[in-house]
RNA sequence: GUAGGCGUAGCGUAGUUGGAUAACGCAUCGGACUCCGACUCCGAAGACCGCCGGUUCGAAUCCGGCCGUCUACACCA
């Protein structure tokens, strides 16, 4: 279906040009003042300066060319020289309707060129527990992911392990010492491996951190680590065997817990998968002139003329000759370019890391490894505080392990379930589950990702205000009442609206499509947040004061229920592509 | 030091392609309903939109300067 506010303005368009004034002063917007009319145009204001005419006059010339369409159930001009617009109750409700009977996509279009985005999100480290500092990747990347699916979209989410380097030498060193007699460390076994893990994932996750901290105060220790990882990188079989133990592990641990956040990837690839194209990459940057030794390291410069500060140049490989994090992220690019050339590359990343990821994406630009026309973007999102406005830490001061913080939250809502309802423990647990992610993600979400934020457990597990319960409860209410209704879609229109507060909740769902648009364009989930919550408030003065069930007139009742089922089915849809869920009852 | 982000009621946040009276929530106070599920609704109070200046019919929004704060600034990822 065509927007709502496009079709308006197509409308005004024709007004200002049936003037003889340029049609780009028929912009118009949301009001800002719903208290005088829904829409309004300020292109008067502007034309004035070029037709050097007052600008009500030209908003008076303008609206008399507009009276009597019957979109419009008012359209006049206010000083200095708005145009006020109001549609009719006869065209929201029809264009309503529309959207109720498109019940997979209430009105909202595909993108008219779908493009092949790859997404980068996640990144988490084998063998260490995800942390809080995962979580704000994932959710936004996820919700990201979704959004664009939704819109037409071919999308590939690749979790991008940090699977190579030093930490994996580590943890063969350490195993080395606590389990000498493993075949891996027999450099003349020449047989099979076990496919058993010598290992557990608790093991491992306790591992990493005792030989990091070793490594730090034993040089020794350290050195052995370095040559491991030396070893492993170049081929030691029975190393690589245990690489592949240490991955297996981690990776189902992960998924494990990406699984509770409701976080799905399409590729599980990781940094080392990035290691075979290395050396061909450099070569190539060598040949073809872009790369040179300054200060022992083999270095791409990325200056532009532009720059208001010092870009430093991107680092290829280290004064040793060894590879780093910009190498592995470049080889990845070639992979990518390769196995999917895909139109857009889009990182969900800390926003600290805003000037390394302008290196690398100006290096893969003018080293050919992305072609000018797939797009490198960078959805930098900042940190996650605790109410001190600090980064959060737990209560000792350590880094929160995600798996915690979600069970604190899971349990804030067990006890609030259990205060109120008489649900049974099972049905309990599951709603506290699904309840406490939502607090999650929408307090996440609601902020623009690329600000701090600050958590606040109390705040976003409250169903009061804007948070994911809040959400919830409308959602569940919906539903409360269609299935008390015995109903769960109906036929038939929905009608102009019978109240001041169903005008408002029909003029809300209108806005559907622009709202997605809008946040699928800026990838800005907050935007989502920010609709449903208006829509969530909409409903909700209708509720109040319309008696649904009660309601005698057999019509009118219909299509209040229609007008339930696509609030309820919209406000779905938008938790979806957030990336969580509504129960059936809270 | 250089560059960038941020600064909006007590608190947490929208709004930043310039538009009418700066929006919302929490907390506070006062009502309505207590009926379709931890509620919902209506109202009050609360803001020199960090400070100063500029651009214009009009600035939270654009420009310049200052203050505060966070962050980044080649061999760590």
């Amino acid at each position: 279906m065509k927007e709502i506010l496009q079709q308006i303005k197509e409308v005004v368009v024709e007004g200002f040009k049936a003037c003889d004034y340029d049609e780009k002063y028929g912009m118009v917007s949301l009001s800002n003042r719903p208290d005088l009319c829904q829409f309004q145009c300020n292109g008067a204001m502007a034309a004035a300066k070029e037709y050097k005419k007052a600008p009500i006059a030209i908003a008076n010339e303008v609206v008399e060319k507009l009276a009597g369409n019957a979109m419009f159930s008012k359209c006049e001009a206010c000083p200095p020289g708005f145009i006020n617009i109001n549609l009719s109750d006869e065209f929201i409700a029809s264009f309503v309707s529309g959207m109720a009977d498109d019940t997979e996509r209430f009105g909202v279009d595909k993108v008219a060129s779908p493009k092949k985005i790859m997404i980068d999100y996640g990144g988490p480290n084998v063998a260490k527990p995800l942390h809080v500092g995962h979580l704000r990747s994932a959710i936004i990347g996820e919700s990201i992911k979704r959004t664009a699916r939704f819109m037409g979209d071919e999308v590939i989410g690749d979790v991008h392990l940090g699977d190579w380097g030093l930490q994996m030498g580590l943890i063969i060193t350490e195993l080395k010492l606590r389990k000498p007699e493993l075949v891996y460390f027999d450099e003349n076994y020449d047989g099979e491996y076990p496919t058993e893990a010598p290992f557990t994932i608790s093991e491992l996750e306790e591992i990493y951190p005792c030989a990091s901290g070793k490594s730090k105060e034993d040089e020794a220790y350290k050195e052995a680590a370095m040559t491991a990882t030396y070893e492993l990188q170049h081929g030691r079989k029975g190393y690589q065997a245990l690489l592949s133990h240490i991955l297996n592990v981690s990776v189902s641990d992960l998924k494990r817990n990406y699984e509770k956040l409701d976080v799905t990837f399409d590729l599980w690839k990781g940094e080392s998968d990035a290691q075979p194209y290395i050396p061909d990459m450099v070569q190539k940057m060598k040949d073809d002139g872009f790369a040179y030794i300054s200060e022992g390291a083999l270095v791409v410069d990325v200056k532009e003329d532009t720059d208001t500060k010092e870009v430093p140049p991107c680092m290829i490989l280290k004064s040793d000759g060894a590879s780093l994090y910009n190498t592995t992220d470049l080889a990845t690019m070639v992979w990518r370019m390769k196995d999917y050339n895909p139109d857009s590359i889009v990182y969900v990343v800390d926003k600290r890391q805003e000037l390394y990821f302008t290196q690398v994406f100006r290096c893969a630009k003018k080293t050919g490894i992305v072609p000018e026309s797939t797009n490198l973007y960078f959805v930098g999102f900042g940190t996650m505080n605790g109410k001190d406005g600090k980064p959060f830490k737990t209560r000792q001061g350590g880094v929160m392990r995600l798996e915690y913080l979600l069970s604190e939250v899971e349990e804030k809502m067990l006890e609030k379930i259990k205060e109120n309802g008489t649900m049974n423990d099972e049905d309990a647990d599951n709603t506290a589950k699904i309840v406490g992610l939502s607090a999650v993600k929408y307090g996440d979400l609601s902020n623009q990702a690329s600000k701090d934020y600050i958590f606040d457990i109390d705040r976003f597990t409250s169903s009061e205000g804007n948070t994911g319960p809040y959400i919830l409860y409308t959602i569940v209410r919906c539903k409360s009442i269609l299935a008390k209704a015995g109903v769960s879609t109906s036929d038939g229109a929905i009608l102009p609206a019978h109240s001041e507060s169903e005008r408002g909740l029909q003029l809300e769902l209108t806005k559907f499509m622009a709202a997605l648009n809008s946040a699928y364009e800026d990838m800005a989930p907050h935007k989502i947040c920010a609709y449903i919550y208006d829509l969530a408030n909409a409903f909700n003065k209708f509720y109040h004061d319309t008696k649904i069930l009660a309601e005698e007139d057999e019509a009118v009742k219909a299509s209040y229920l229609k007008l339930l089922c696509l609030t309820k089915d919209v406000l779905e849809k938008a938790i979806d592509l957030l990336g969580f869920k509504a129960p059936e009852r809270m």
